[in-house]
DNA sequence: TGTTTGCAGAAACGTTGTGA
DNA sequence: TCACAACGTTTCTGCAAACA
């Protein structure tokens, strides 16, 4: 006994016609005959009345359709779901964040995902965006929210999709006692002998592309004081004044007001943003997917990919 | 009444998977 | 690699009901 004989079963119930479902099976109409034949043998009931003209059910064969045809029907919709759709159910969904994007954007994500599907579990990974990409790459996480690179040509030509959230200003970031810490606006170009924190040119390059370029627009290159250094280390270092830095404004409203000053640039002209990364592949998941059509109702305007 | 239509059965053959 | 079984196809024939 196998399922397929029951496929062709439910085949010619559904037309009531063999030569319509050998069509429809793609088999040859005495092939068809002969497996149901067979089917009816081996269950020892007769399930279809044939005549010269006619093919009817028989109560018992009525009765087995009724059973069968919801079950395949849901075999059918899910092999669709599965080959077609390309939607694959999941039941935990890593996510991948730096810093700043998990405390911004994720708590209101995760609510809206948590409403939809509140059975699936979520993974979060608080890391930098070099590492972030990494994951995506080794399919270890399904999306990530990283600082969005300079060069975004070549993460499409690797194969990942991107949206660009809100772009956020410069602003430098200095100690409470600071001269720049009670001024409204400061020009750069007043701090080229102070010490810099910078960047991990591996780990952010984002930030890193971001202090040199704003560095060099007001005419000098940062002196650097350290590097790589994460957010929090980034604070304490500036409150104690061992340095300055500057960070897009989503990074800066997580310090601790009370220890560093934000001070807005006079030259606004570099802006640093966070972008949903995930990896072009045959199957994405059913979450995924929703959570880009979520980020696409909430940044319709500059979505890319 | 001849033709058409639809199902069943038989025979020959091809394809595929399995086990020795 | 080969034999074998299972399953399917093609082709043909037979039967019977519906129809013009």
């Amino acid at each position: 006994m196998n399922l397929l004989s029951f496929r062709y079963f439910l085949e010619v119930s559904r037309h009531l016609n063999f030569s319509k479902a050998s069509e429809k099976l793609r088999i040859s109409q005495p092939g068809l005959s002969q497996q149901i034949t067979a089917l009816e043998n081996e269950l020892g009931v007769k399930l279809l009345n044939r005549t010269t003209r006619k093919v009817t059910l028989t109560e018992e064969g009525e009765y087995l359709y009724k059973k069968l045809s919801p079950l395949f029907e849901n075999i059918e919709r899910t092999v669709n779901e599965l080959t077609e759709k390309k939607v694959v159910p999941q039941t935990t969904v890593k996510i991948a964040a730096v810093p700043s994007a998990a405390s911004l954007y994720l708590p209101q994500m995760l609510t809206m995902l948590h409403k939809e599907f509140p059975d699936v579990e979520f993974y979060l990974q608080e890391t930098t965006s070099t590492q972030a990409i990494e994951l995506i790459n080794r399919q270890k996480s399904h999306i990530a929210y990283i600082r969005t690179p300079k060069d975004t040509a070549t993460l499409k030509r690797q194969g990942f999709n991107f949206i660009e959230l809100e772009r956020y200003p410069l602003q430098l970031i200095v100690a409470k006692s600071h001269p720049a810490a009670h001024q409204k606006t400061v020009d750069l170009k007043e701090l080229q002998h102070e010490k810099f924190i910078h960047y991990d040119r591996q780990q952010s390059p984002a930030l890193y592309d971001l202090l040199e370029q704003a560095c060099l627009v007001a005419g000098f290159r940062p002196k650097t004081f350290c590097v790589g250094p994460e957010i929090l280390t980034i604070a304490s270092l500036v409150a104690n004044g061992l340095g300055v830095t500057l960070i897009p404004q989503d990074m800066a409203t997580l310090l601790d007001s009370s220890k560093v000053s934000a001070v807005n640039l006079t030259q606004q002209t570099l802006h640093s943003s966070i972008s949903i990364i995930w990896r072009n592949s045959d199957y994405v998941p059913l979450i995924t997917q929703t959570i880009l059509r979520l980020v696409n109702r909430e940044q319709a305007p500059s979505a890319t990919g």
